[in-house]
DNA sequence: GAGGTGACCCAAG
DNA sequence: TCTTGGGCCACCT
């Protein structure tokens, strides 16, 4: 039973379970991948169906992770080897420059 | 069918 | 570099 609506949300978990360790997208490149703009609701879909996708490697244009999931999805950065930037605060960004994964 | 919400994006100051 | 405002799309009630 596939719904038009479970039809975007598959292709949303789709490209990102297709995004390779160490590489990450942003929601705008993952919403363009299924072939809308709707970037917001890809977070909001992936808010609620992301729990069996690897969601740290989906982040905002600007590089910085989901928001309140920067320590969970940093974890996994560390692990993955993807290329971080730094901030003075302590607050880090993905390098899109380095780790943009094409679809 | 209509309105509100959201793990967003872009441009300008 | 950071903050503000407006806009876009899909989901839920």
């Amino acid at each position: 039973m596939r719904s038009p609506s479970d039809d975007f949300i598959s292709r949303v978990l789709n490209v990102v379970s297709s995004i390779p360790a160490g590489r990450a997208m942003a929601y705008g490149d993952v919403a363009a991948a299924v072939g809308t703009r709707a970037a917001r609701a890809v977070g909001t879909v992936m808010s609620h169906y992301g729990a069996d996708v690897p969601w740290w490697r989906v982040v905002r244009a600007s590089g910085h992770p989901a928001i309140d999931h920067e320590a969970r999805a940093l974890q996994y950065f560390r692990a993955e080897g993807t290329p971080l930037k730094w901030s003075r605060d302590g607050v880090y960004r993905v390098d899109l420059a380095v780790a943009r994964h094409s679809p």
